[in-house]
DNA sequence: ACAAAAGTGTTGTACGTACACCCATGA
DNA sequence: TCATGGGTGTACGTACAACACTTTTGT
């Protein structure tokens, strides 16, 4: 039962005449800094399709509602079969139901997620290992931006997440989801760079988070090419205060 | 078919073994200014439910989601059945989904909606002509704060909808969608006094809306008890700029 | 004349931005 | 010693809150 996991909207649930269906999918976004790059990216992983509709075209990593689980439970699921990891940050984007957008009716309740960024030094072989069976044959991760054209309307979803990332990095404190436990202000920024898409002061931007009273700064040092910069960690406090009264 | 219309979550498309249901509601926010009360409430309208589960509990209007209709059409089609109205704004709220918020599997995808200030003087019984079957006597409006409680999980439902509501008006300028065309500045303050539930400086108040140019000043003016107050109205260039890359 | 709401002016504080400047390290 | 990023200081502009003040009506 764990692993009859096909690609995205198979094992669809018999379907019978005049039923609406219910789907659950997740964008996925993490942080790539490519060696020699000077600037990070955000990034984003897609399954192919092994069937119609939208065959080997790319999509969105999901599968159908089970009867006895959650919303969330389901987003968090086929988000572990995708990637093997543990989301930073979960929350529902969007249930699109438009008639058309599939030839069958299915509703998509849409999730997006932050994953910290994968450390580069453990290869895919290793990490494999680790958990089941997530095929990473049919897994690839793309640049959010430029990514090939997705099946259904995934792309218009892929752009709204990416808007709601854009839009809750001004307001909110989620960009630490895309960062390991300790980070230095400049990979901080890196993120914010990474996902508004332009150059922030240092100078400025390392004020901005010190008042925020969101990070604790640690007595270690990251030493390099230059004068080391000091570690911060991020204060858990804040986890459960950043979100309105949601239903939970 | 467009008659046959029982109170909320009745006439299901025939539950079977496993399925899961979607249901589509919708909370409508107005405006009720009470002849004699200083202030302004927020008020919404909830149905009586006819059936069990939760037999003669209020709950929020809604119904299943039609094969063929879109999420949007079918909040659009529940909410013209409960209020005869049109609404001023609509949007998607949250997808709710989980296992036991009712006896069996519905995932509702609910949505928020403003409906604007009616009109005192049309009676009840004038305003039952114009449209056709919406029963009033198992409808009614209750303070959106102060309402008994609902039916399912619908409490938290209108409290997250009161959360985005206050919220929204931060930052976006809905509260337009709950007065008639034209309104005093006063009036629109009454407005963002009876959502935020504290009052605003007139004069900051006055200048802010100025300053964000969605206003569109009249020659006329409102005379009252007072000193004449000049009328506006909306400028309905922003209806669309409002939104983000919403899929529409 | 007076009360009360409409409307204007002024001031202080907070915050974001631009940018000059010093500090500490590896090469 | 020099280049480079880490880190501090300062000045300016905008936005908002507080509040004094003038204007215009009905009674």
């Amino acid at each position: 039962m764990t692993t009859t996991r096909g690609p995205v909207h198979a094992a669809q649930p018999d379907a019978r005449e005049d039923g609406i269906r219910v789907a659950v999918s997740t964008v996925i976004f993490s942080l790539r800094r490519d060696t020699g790059a000077d600037r990070a990216r955000v990034v984003l992983p897609l399954v192919r399709r092994t069937r119609e509709p939208y065959e080997s075209a790319w999509a969105l990593p999901g599968g159908w509602l089970r009867p006895d689980e959650n919303l969330d439970a389901a987003a968090s699921r086929t988000l572990a079969e995708t990637t093997g990891l543990a989301p930073s940050f979960l929350e529902q984007l969007y249930a699109f139901g438009d008639v058309d957008r599939s030839p069958s009716r299915v509703v998509s309740i849409v999730y997006w997620a932050l994953v910290r960024e994968e450390v580069s030094s453990i290869s895919a072989s290793t990490a494999a290992a680790h958990d089941d069976n997530h095929d990473d044959e049919n897994v690839a991760w793309f640049d959010a931006i430029t990514h090939p054209p997705l099946a259904f309307d995934h792309d218009q979803i892929v752009e709204y997440a990416l808007w709601r990332l854009r839009n809750k990095v001004g307001y909110s404190r989620i960009a630490h989801g895309l960062l390991p436990d300790l980070f230095t202000l400049a990979d901080l920024r890196e993120v914010y760079e990474a996902i508004l898409g332009r150059r922030l002061d240092p100078a400025n931007f390392r004020r901005q988070v010190e008042n925020s009273d969101t990070l604790i700064p640690t007595d270690d040092y990251r030493t390099g090419s230059h004068r080391p910069a000091r570690l911060y960690r991020y204060d858990e406090a804040f986890e459960l205060a950043e979100r309105g009264p949601l239903p939970h």
